[in-house]
DNA sequence: CGCGGCTTTGATGTTCATCAAGTAAAGTGG
DNA sequence: CCACTTTACTTGATGAACATCAAAGCCGCG
């Protein structure tokens, strides 16, 4: 089950730098009072599509899916989170109910702060209002740009981009455990399950990969860069 | 060409109201001082994809379409902006180019205020950073809902969809001139030109739609939203 | 009046989802 | 801990959805 961290002050996290850095020791003293860490397993549900927004969520640790349900109760995955994203996207200012379902697809921290004190924050700091707003429309437009790109790919060049992915902006190494299903590649760049095996099967053969169950490794990066590239 | 307007000041436009009524009569003045009003017409291009961002804009009338070029030269249209649409999206706020070509669809009337000033009012008045934040993100978070949307529905579905759209978001009429071409809404959802015709023809003959060259008149508007809604 | 762009219809081929069937892995309850 | 069930993974075969190609009419424009 998740869990209540006993969490550290604000002014010791990380993140301070990052998204809060225009905060006087008030500021932070008020969102720390205001804030809780919260730890969650793989698998567990952060928040689900259609609940009453109350927090401003990001992530500290870990690794999360973003995913609507469809009438047809097919889910689809908009995006993955990572640490340091602001993992409810913009909803949370232009909407009363969370627009997705998050899910940890690893062991995460995920960090609430009350919205409300956000919002009053930021009203009071303009400077931190800009500061939040250039951070958190470069969520937003790099879900569109992303979705775009990944739409005007066909297949091998789908899988392409999720394995680089994986490899450049989440682990940074050629080797990795895939933290997500086959299925949940396929909800996530739009594609069938069987698919995403035949493509991963293909690039095996090709010698671009190695595959064992979850674990890639990348064999030719350029490969697939080119692979990617052609689309 | 474009040219640029005998602007009225800020305080005498309908749009004070929407985007900036929490600002004093001293920041509007200043805004008013920053910005220009320029008319497009149809066909002309607004502002292009990498050039540097000066300026936020927004549309006071007409339509323009948002689209990108890739590398095989191919065009695709992102979304189209109307009257009170951020059209800059929140690029403006996280890059330092423009990442779309904006380009007007029909006679359109685009007001550019400096972007350096619009910051400095950010920073001094949290409270019309917030509001703008809210506005803005509800833009963001629309293209993204309507990709998604459009890409999980097959062609019938996006066509009966780009109907719907330009008849209630649009024209809010029944019969409307379409003021794209059928290569535009190809590039617009996501098909080949050839088929948004076959289909447009189906619907003719299904007796959903008429069509007269631009010219659509919905003849059975429930119909329309069961093909939208089956997908 | 001829050229290029837009529109339209038909024919063809490719890409991809779906179906089917089987194996392996991972929970679940007695 | 083992039978049991479910879920994930894998491969092949089939068919549907869709893009592409081809050809012709149309319209606006220099």
């Amino acid at each position: 089950m998740s869990k209540i961290l006993n969490t550290s002050h604000c002014n010791q996290c990380v993140y301070r730098t990052w998204a809060f850095n225009k905060l006087d020791q008030e500021a932070l003293s008020l969102i720390n009072q205001h804030k809780t860490e919260v730890f969650y397993r793989k698998g567990e549900v952060i928040c689900r599509q259609g609940e009453n927004i109350a927090h401003f969520l990001y992530l500290r640790k870990g690794l999360v899916k973003l995913l609507t349900t469809e009438k047809n109760d097919r889910e689809h995955i908009i995006s993955i989170g990572k640490p340091l994203d602001f993992i409810g996207l913009l909803s949370i200012f232009s909407k009363q109910q969370h627009a997705y379902t998050i899910t940890a697809i690893e062991d995460s921290v995920v960090c609430f702060v009350e919205i409300d004190v956000l919002k009053q924050l930021m009203a009071q700091n303009g400077e931190f209002a800009l500061d939040f707003l250039e951070k958190s429309s470069r969520v937003a437009d790099d879900v569109i740009a992303t979705r775009l790109n990944i739409n005007t790919k066909q297949l091998r060049g789908r899988i392409a981009y999720i394995l680089m992915f994986f490899s450049s902006h989440i682990y940074n190494a050629m080797a990795f455990e895939l933290p997500v299903s086959r299925k949940e590649i396929a909800q996530l760049i739009d594609m069938s399950t069987e698919n995403v095996i035949r493509i991963l099967s293909e690039f095996r053969k090709d010698g671009i990969i190695e595959i064992e169950g979850k674990l890639i490794k990348i064999l030719d990066y350029q490969k697939l860069q080119k692979v990617y590239d052609l689309g």
